[in-house]
DNA sequence: ACCTGAACACCGTTCAAGT
DNA sequence: ACCTGAACACCGTTCAAGT
C-alpha cells in the first residue's frame, strides 16, 4: 500500500531480523497451540529468539499485539465476489468464516472480544476490511447503503453467534468423548435438568455445518422478504 | 437447595467473615468497574480486606473464580414463564438479556467465552439453567425436544450475536462521541472504506433495542414457519 | 537516534510452616 | 485439620544506560 518504512541500509543479503509479518504469525501459532494465555511478550520473544522489548517495535502493547493477531487472522478470509446472487455469497462467506473459526478456535475469543475494546473507528484496518467488503456486495447487488448496513448486522450476528454456539458443544475428539458427555449430562440434578438430559443423545451429534445452514435458510430467505415488502425503509 | 456445607459452630453473632456470594459478588464490582483485568485475586483479596489465599476457599483457580462471576451475571436473568405464546416469551427473554448485557458490559465477554472452555456436561449448573429453562418452555409450548434444542440454538445463536454487535457499535457517551465517530470515519482511507465512511451518519444513529426486534421478527417467523411445514423432522 | 536489558510493580499458585 | 503468608515462577512495561 504505502511504501515500506524507513529501513536501514543493507547489504542485500542481510535480511531484517524480524518484521511484523512474522512477529504476528509467531504469535497466532502460539495462541493455535496453547491457548491465548500461551500469548506473552516474554514467551513470543523467546520464540523468536530475541530480547521481549525488541517487540515493542512492531506492537506498541499487548492489546496492540491482540488486536494484530485479529487481523492476522481475518486476512485469511476470502470474500469472492464473483456470483451475483447475494444470498449465496452471504452463505459462501458464513462457511469460510465457520472454518476459519474451526481452524483457529483459540482465536474466536479474540475474534468477538477485541472489537469491543476499540470503538468502530479505530480498528485496525484489518478488522474493518471484511465489514467493508460485504456492504460492498451488498450495494453492488441493489440494496440501499443503510439497508445494506441492517443486512449486515442481522446476518454478522447471527454468524458469529452460531460460531461461539458451535465452539460451545464441539468436543475435540468426538469418538472418545461422546459418552464422556453423556456420562456428564447424566450427572446433572434430574429434579432441576430434565430435558438437557433427556437430550444428551441428540446433543452428541451436533452437526455445524448443516445447523449454520438451516440458520442462514431462515435468515436469509427473512430478509428477502422483509426487504421486499418495504424496500423503501430508511427512515431509521 | 443442597443444606448448607459444614461450617465450624459459631455464636449466633459471629458472622463468618467471607462466604462464596460476598466473594462473587465484589468480584463482578470489580469487573463492572474496572474491566476483566482488574479483577485479580490479590486485588480482589484487597478489597475484601483478607489474604488473597483466602480466596481459593471460595474460587479454586482464577478460572474458577470468573465461572462464578459468570454465574452470578446469568443468576441475575429472570425467565418468567408466565404467558403461553411461546413467541413473545422469547422476545422478553431475548430484551432482559439484552439488558443484562449493558449492565455488565465488562463482563459479557465472560459469557461468551467462559463456556468455550468447559464442555457443556461440566459447566457450573448456573450456567446452564437458562438453557434448561428455555427447553422447558419451548417443549410445553409443543416442541419435541429435538426441535425445540434447534429452536434454542438458533436463537441463542441470533441474541449473543445481536449483543456482540451492539456493544460493538455503543460508544459510551452517544452525544459527546457521535462527532467523533464520524471524524474516526472519515480518516479511513477513502479509496479502501468509500462505503463505511458513507455510513457514518447511519451508524451514529444506532438503536440496538429497535435492532434487536426486527432481528427477531424476522427469525421466530421463521422459525415458526419451518416448524410448521415440517413438524415431524427430528431425523437429525 | 536507536537498541538493550535491568528494574519495577504487578500476577497466580505452591507449599512449608505455623496453629 | 485448617489457615497463613513467604516464596516461586511468571507477567507487561518503564526507563536509564549504553551504543
Amino acid at each position: 500500500m504505502a511504501p515500506p518504512p524507513r529501513r536501514p541500509p543493507e547489504p542485500d543479503s542481510a535480511k531484517p531480523r524480524l518484521n511484523r509479518d512474522l512477529v504476528l504469525t509467531t504469535a497466532l501459532r502460539l495462541v493455535d497451540t496453547g491457548g491465548l494465555e500461551a500469548l506473552s511478550m516474554r514467551r513470543l520473544g523467546q520464540e523468536l529468539q530475541c530480547d521481549p522489548m525488541a517487540l515493542y517495535r512492531y506492537a506498541a502493547s499487548r492489546a496492540e499485539l491482540l488486536d494484530g493477531v485479529t487481523e492476522l487472522v481475518l486476512d485469511e478470509l476470502v470474500i469472492d465476489a464473483d456470483t451475483s446472487d447475494w444470498q449465496e455469497q452471504l452463505r459462501r462467506t458464513a462457511h469460510a468464516v465457520r472454518r476459519l473459526a474451526l481452524q483457529h478456535p483459540n482465536a474466536v475469543p479474540l475474534l468477538v472480544t477485541r472489537p469491543l475494546s476499540t470503538p468502530l473507528g479505530m480498528r485496525p484496518l484489518g478488522m474493518l476490511r471484511p465489514l467493508e467488503l460485504i456492504l460492498t456486495l451488498l450495494i453492488r447487488t441493489g440494496f440501499t447503503p443503510p439497508d445494506a448496513l441492517h443486512v449486515y448486522r442481522a446476518y454478522y450476528g447471527f454468524l458469529y453467534g452460531h460460531i461461539l454456539n458451535e465452539l460451545q458443544e464441539t468436543v475435540v475428539n468426538p469418538e472418545e468423548e461422546e459418552p464422556l458427555l453423556r456420562l456428564a449430562l447424566y450427572r446433572l440434578p434430574p429434579r432441576e435438568f430434565p430435558r438437557l438430559r433427556e437430550l444428551a443423545p441428540v446433543l452428541a451429534e451436533y452437526d455445524g455445518a448443516a445447523e449454520l445452514d438451516a440458520g442462514l435458510d431462515i435468515l436469509l430467505s427473512g430478509l428477502a422478504q422483509k426487504l421486499k415488502t418495504d424496500p423503501a425503509d430508511h427512515s431509521r
